[in-house]
DNA sequence: TCATTCATGTAAGTGGTTACATGATTCA
DNA sequence: TGAATCATGTAACCACTTACATGAATGA
């Protein structure tokens, strides 16, 4: 029902950092977003035609031939609001991990300490590209307004790894003291 | 292209543990496997029939006049071991309250901060339930060979839990630094 | 008797991915 | 000149949710 069009919500929250190209918006969505959104070429080019309908942004020819710039119009700029203000729709969990665990006594315990060791393996690898993400934040980038809200989503990320890392470590040997 | 079909994978588990009618799958997902997985009527039902189809379970008359127990076969067993075995599908994911604070500078601190609030009092109400869930299990329930197992799931319920609470007392402390 | 729970299913719609098709521009 | 990147879009498909329709059994 009524439900909030999530990508209108990206795509405008996006152009209203700075005006871009629907190719140059996906990139940003993989780079800075990338740990916790994600959005295809089949969604943005649909949500940039019906946004511009809708009168909320402006094509504006690009830089090359055929491409386009879009950028937040005034009424658009109050949609974000409008859309940022409402809750957050909860996304119904699918967590394959979990789900192949809770069923780890048909799996066996090998099978699971791969499984808990590979995810260990994830989360590290994330802590290392968060890192990457603070280190390249703190030097090149001019400092903006945008700053402390985006540490705040890069921490949300190290703690959800850092507690990845725990959880795996005690699991493995909760399942190491398992009877055979 | 070749997915697996993680509601196979999901049923033929749960119905590995005990035979079940739909309804009763449908309660077992939302009440065990609820904070970290998720199936619908909708999908449980067809996927029923197709498992059948495949020779995968049995159907057979239950307790109540047009109700149907299903139960793995042989074969049914060795799928839901393949499926096992295959590695997680990662879901895209779509986080609605990081993608709010990560336009935060256009929300404004302040319903950034209850946004947080709401998710560390979410968080907390997680962490009751899990204590539940713990005390039910270590009570009323036989010793089974899956409670290792579950057990497991519960832990990274809680840790993640524990992470979300601590992410949000030192997000709202950061945005309580911030000057206006 | 009447509400609730148990039980099975379908239909419509949504939100999303993937693959494909096309072509200009840049740079080695 | 040819590969990689920039750029736009569509078509097909998929998984999933929601709402709807139906009805038996239970229990207050």
């Amino acid at each position: 029902m009524g439900r909030v069009k999530q990508t209108h919500l990206a795509v405008l929250g996006a152009l209203g950092v700075r005006p871009m190209t629907g190719y140059a918006l996906r990139e940003a969505f993989q780079d800075a977003l990338g740990h916790f959104w994600s959005e295809s070429f089949g969604q943005i080019y649909p949500a940039l035609n019906e946004l511009t309908d809708a009168g909320f942004i402006e094509k504006r020819p690009g830089d090359r031939a055929g491409s386009s710039v879009y950028t937040l119009t005034d009424s658009g700029r109050r949609q974000l609001l409008d859309l940022l203000n409402q809750p957050p729709t909860p996304v119904p969990p699918r967590n394959g991990l979990m789900l192949r665990l809770f069923f780890g006594h048909a799996l066996g315990p090998e099978a699971c300490k791969k499984l808990i060791l590979d995810a260990r393996e994830t989360a590290r690898r994330q802590l290392e590209t968060y890192a990457g993400i603070r280190a390249g934040m703190a030097a090149e980038e001019e400092d903006t307004e945008h700053h402390p809200y985006w540490l705040l989503t890069v921490s949300a990320g190290e703690h959800t790894a850092w507690a990845a890392v725990a959880w795996a470590e005690e699991s493995l040997a909760a399942l190491e003291k398992l009877p055979a």
